[in-house]
DNA sequence: CGGCATCCGCAAGGATACTG
DNA sequence: CAGTATCCTTGCGGATGCCG
């Protein structure tokens, strides 16, 4: 199972054809992807549907400005779902597509590591003084 | 697997206890590591040992400044270990430590994603319009 | 070579207010 | 309630230069 990001399958193996190297397709979008806020929501948003409003109360933190922002973004790359209901007051429902889950998985993986080790990061900051 | 942030291994069961409100600590932590740099320097470390100018040209388009940046992030959280050889021209050796190699896992994963979803994004982005 | 400090522009992002 | 627009501040991050 290769690192590589690059599309180009016919290439037989770049020297150092890791992501860092990838395409510029697969640049653009891992720095879409690789930022905080995107990751929490869609963390947050998980198997279930989320109203607007319920995300920016429990994606703590977030702005208002911020949290449409990213929701925007993915939508845009299709990771989440945006159903508008013609209610009144309005109604915005967010669920997560089949690759949104999929992403979900491992950023699952990134917050079950941060929880695998809480101590020892926080026994190397202290090592490391500041 | 939780998927919960919280060190109170005590507390049953939080409503919505995910990541988005865990405790200030592993929040922190990854708001440090949920970045674009930081996550492509440890990828493109990998389970090689790498010197900084390396590490400068391979995670293309960083900064000279967000490199050092990072690696002393990513140190003083105990993922990458420096080592400085006493020579002239100096040498610095970069490698991940245990707890980085586990999170290279997950970065793995992340590029693993980006790849398999590659074309599903591009055709999702053309709907999209913009 | 690798690190640090300085300067500085610009864009990220918060606060606020207004629409449907 | 959800989204958009506007303003305004802050600090990210690039460029440059100097040390060990």
């Amino acid at each position: 199972m290769s690192k590589q990001l690059s599309r180009d399958a016919a290439l037989p193996d770049r020297k150092r054809g890791d992501l860092a190297r990838a395409d510029s397709l697969a640049r653009e979008i891992f720095s879409d992807i690789a930022n905080k806020w995107a990751l929490l929501i869609v963390e947050t948003i998980g198997d279930s549907t989320k109203r607007f409003t319920e995300l920016k109360t429990e994606v703590d933190g977030i702005s208002h400005k911020m949290l449409t922002q990213n929701l925007r973004l993915l939508e845009r790359n299709g990771l989440v779902h945006r159903v508008v209901h013609p209610t009144v007051p309005p109604r915005v429902d967010y669920t997560l597509t089949e690759p949104g889950q999929a992403l979900r998985a491992t950023v699952d993986a990134m917050c079950a590591w941060t929880s695998r080790y809480l101590d020892e990061i926080e026994e190397a900051r202290r090592r490391f003084g500041s």
